[in-house]
DNA sequence: TAGTATACGGAAAGAGGATTCCGGTTCCCT
DNA sequence: AGGGAACCGGAATCCTCTTTCCGTATACTA
């Protein structure tokens, strides 16, 4: 007898639907972010609403599919760079596909800010950084990247970087990226967290902050 | 005869009623951002959701009304160390009093990096602009900052440092901070945007970017 | 090719938030 | 003190989503 869980293979129309959701909701994920809605998800891959909700329970399953995808796909990458004989040169040129991923697709940039829990991705992450680790500390036992960094940071700065898509010309996050691997760097490294305010001082001003009028 | 713009003073209690909006709305912006809704408002207020509405014409112009005020607190403390005889060192106590009101105030940090269109911003973001412009040049002619930084950089690299807010342990966005820092100092500096992937290499990875299933 | 489990589309239900409306109240001026 | 303009509260309206429901259509199996 078989399990319960293989209890029939889909239908060929439910799985070429599938399909067609799912580069739907790739492509307008990308460009629209989270508010895309399930209405448009729907027209853009020529289905009705019902058979989004056939396909995945919710709107968050849908894309925490898409998501999870793109999670290991950089996870590949970071791995791949993790084996290179020039780690930080490595490392900086995953890093710059990250970024690159945060700026193109803008799901993917609010989904990581802010920590999603979504279907699929928590596993996907913890790969990403675990490459991460792996990566950095070759570049740090190399001499090149300052010995203060950690795997946590990574996602962090690019997160950042992300947020920048939208600024000024449509190369400002490229500068952004140059000025935080710049920082990175062993030398002329000055050590963390060199905060100059005091933590008073930064209570200071939430407090101070003047009410209008 | 006067003016039809001065038509009468307000009554004694529109003028209570829209301090203490003010103030409400000061508070659970920077708890909640953009998500505070007007009942929220209102009851934190301690008045009716129409006297929000009779003191502002809408949600954007409540919000514009607290967010140019922080600005123009933030232009002042720009303003006061451009003139500063350590320009780098202002610089940095500076931009951490700007990071830190991206942290504490998540609207602030929303309506920034959105660059909202919102009633009276817009004034008060170009004089900070023209402020980070003057301290910018004091502390790259000191020889402490590095040359290719302009104004415009400046609150895009503190909205990604305002993004860690919630990332990892609550210090997350000082060390972010702090990295940023090291990548705008003169030494150590190598030039923008120092890009290791071209062009074409970058538009490939959207289109690589793999379609789940 | 007939029968049936699956799947489809799209209308309707449910939920949450911005904004409006209006009967009742409060301030201000004389 | 009294009249009226200005103001107040909050129920009601309107809109935009997400998610559910169900009558109809389609693909698989015998």
């Amino acid at each position: 007898m078989q399990a319960s869980t293989t209890s029939r293979p889909r239908r060929a129309d439910a799985e070429r639907n599938r399909t067609r959701i799912l580069a739907a909701a790739s492509e307008l994920f990308a460009e629209r972010g989270l508010d895309a809605s399930m209405p448009e998800l729907a027209e853009r891959a020529g289905v009705g609403v019902g058979t989004l909700y056939r396909a995945f329970p919710d709107k968050d399953h849908l894309l925490g599919a898409v998501m999870a995808e793109r999670l290991r796909w950089l996870a590949a990458q970071i791995e791949a760079a993790a084996e290179s004989a020039d780690p930080w040169t490595a490392f900086t040129e995953v890093i710059w596909k990250g970024a690159a991923l945060h700026v193109k697709d803008r799901a993917f940039h609010q989904c990581m800010r802010a920590a999603l829990e979504l279907p699929d991705v928590r596993e996907a992450r913890s790969r990403t950084l675990d490459a991460f680790q792996r990566l950095i500390e070759r570049a740090q036992a190399a001499g090149d990247m300052r010995g203060d960094v950690v795997a946590e940071d990574i996602p962090m700065l690019l997160s950042g970087v992300g947020l920048s898509r939208a600024a000024g010309t449509g190369a400002a996050w490229e500068r952004h990226l140059a000025v935080v691997i710049d920082g990175l760097r062993a030398d002329g490294a000055h050590p963390l967290p060199s905060r100059p305010l005091t933590r008073a001082q930064l209570d200071a001003i939430v407090r101070e902050l003047p009410c209008p009028r």
